[in-house]
RNA sequence: GGAGGGGUGGGUGAGCGGUUAAAGCCACCAGACUGUAAAUCUGGCCUCCGGAAGGAGUUCGCAGGUUCGAAUCCUGCCCCCUCCA
């Protein structure tokens, strides 16, 4: 028998809402073991912290005994973005689809157990899908039920287009739940109308309705908008250390208490405790933040590295000192007397143009550190006349080079 | 089948023969401030040459044309959208 402390938890924190929630927790009590249902588009296979929310929910319940069915989206990968923006993507090749697949199961698996979850391609079904059968899944459902959708609404009211196979795209989703008799659906609040379909279908076929388990929306790093790759505010789950604690440090104090609540599990107790903290400025928003960079990096990476992490963050950008490491790029002054300083910063990769570097020199944004303790921004191009190996070269706030000497450059070697 | 609207720099979106490398906004970069928070201020934001002043080259769906001069006019083509049927 699951405890109702165990059954709000799961139930409650980090969850935006499930349908029918008294009919999901009766289900929980039960004890007996669920099918739940994760789709994911193979086009896209990064995921960030936005979906951990969800893959977080899907480990609690695997701690429960229930099974996990990942369902590769292989085919409606290829009818494109029901977002609307981008629906001539090209088509992925067979063999794309299985890279990302992989590339996606290995993030999926730093939340989820392996060992409860099913991996399902959804060409198993529709491989053999006949237009006879295309036809007898749209029969079933009405233009205006679709327009109820909020996305395609919209649009239509803004004579923004729609295609068809937008239209198609939640159907195809909704007979994968029939496909795989899923008893519950895990979405965020943006696919609830997709859900809602899966579900109402699986009646209309004769099966039991699932469930459908919808995630919030986690804000992205710029404190604005949802999380997401396109509007490069996310935190990958593959994030290097040091960029995975650097993102979550630039976070906007007010996102703190949400990303605990649905990214740890720090009890709620304490996370009233800390929203109190920062409200009556007992405690400085920074430490908090500190602990969940801490604590997100070490489970996505280790302790150790969430430490190095920390430590590079202090020195770096707390104290601005130098990283521990940095790349190297090969320098002697003998012999490159045509490399001005906006070239040198070309080739080793800390400005994009020739036009770029200037701007940044004439900015200031060049700094020199030196051993002996010498330094400070060059300002000219014919800086390179003096620069020798050792020398660290720094653009803007984190990017590096040291400099090393070149090996075949010198005449008198 | 018919009518109309549109394709401009990362995104929006002005421009509608010269003063336009192309307004404004967003994003982004750098500097100041700082807790790589927020807010704010400043500068920048096609490429190449130049220390700079400045110069050159490529850009406004594609290809031609008119013109001293075209993102702006003309012709053809490609693509997108809306409405009516």
């Amino acid at each position: 028998m699951v405890s109702q402390a165990v059954i709000d938890h799961v139930t409650r924190r980090g969850v935006a809402d499930i349908i029918i929630r008294s009919e999901f927790e009766e289900m929980l009590r039960r004890g007996k073991p669920l099918r739940l249902k994760m789709g994911f588009d193979p086009s896209r296979p990064d995921i960030h912290l936005g979906h951990v929310v969800g893959l977080r929910k899907l480990r609690q319940l695997q701690e429960l005994g229930h099974q996990v069915i990942l369902i590769v989206g292989d085919w409606t990968a290829q009818i494109g973005d029901p977002s609307g923006r981008s629906v001539t993507r090209p088509m992925l090749t067979h063999e794309e689809v299985v890279a990302n697949a992989e590339s996606y199961m290995r993030q999926f698996f730093k939340v989820v157990d392996r060992e409860r979850t099913q991996v399902e391609w959804q060409s198993q079904w529709f491989g053999e899908f006949t237009l006879a059968d295309v036809i007898r899944l749209t029969s079933r459902f009405t233009v205006s039920q679709f327009l109820a959708r909020d996305d395609f609404s919209k649009r239509f009211q803004e004579h923004q287009p729609i295609a068809i196979t937008e239209l198609l795209y939640p159907l195809l989703q909704a007979y994968d739940s029939v496909a795989i008799e899923s008893d519950v659906e895990f979405g965020g609040t943006d696919q609830m109308f997709n859900l809602l379909v899966g579900r109402e279908l699986q009646g209309m076929m004769g099966q039991p309705n699932q469930q459908c388990f919808l995630m919030p929306i986690l804000v992205g790093t710029d404190g604005v908008q949802k999380m997401s790759k396109s509007l490069g505010n996310y935190v990958a789950v593959e994030e290097p250390p040091n960029d995975m604690y650097g993102k979550l440090m630039s976070l906007p104090d007010s996102l703190i208490v949400s990303y605990f609540e649905y990214l740890t599990d720090t009890p709620d107790a304490e996370l009233t405790e800390m929203a109190e903290a920062m409200q009556t400025e007992t405690a400085n928003p920074m430490d908090f933040k500190k602990r969940l960079a801490g604590e997100l990096t070490a489970v996505f990476h280790d302790p150790a590295a969430a430490r190095d992490a920390q430590a590079h963050f202090e020195r770096v950008v707390q104290r601005r000192s130098l990283p521990e490491e940095m790349p190297e790029f090969a320098w002697d002054a003998a012999g490159n007397e045509a490399m001005t300083l906006s070239r040198l910063l070309v080739s080793a990769g800390l400005a994009s143009s020739n036009a770029e570097a200037k701007r940044l020199i004439n900015q200031g944004a060049v700094q020199l550190f030196r051993e002996s303790g010498q330094g400070g921004p060059l300002t000219g191009e014919g800086a390179t006349a003096d620069l020798m190996p050792g020398d660290v070269l720094r653009v803007g706030r984190r990017r590096f080079i040291r400099l090393i000497p070149s090996g075949n450059g010198g005449a008198d070697f």
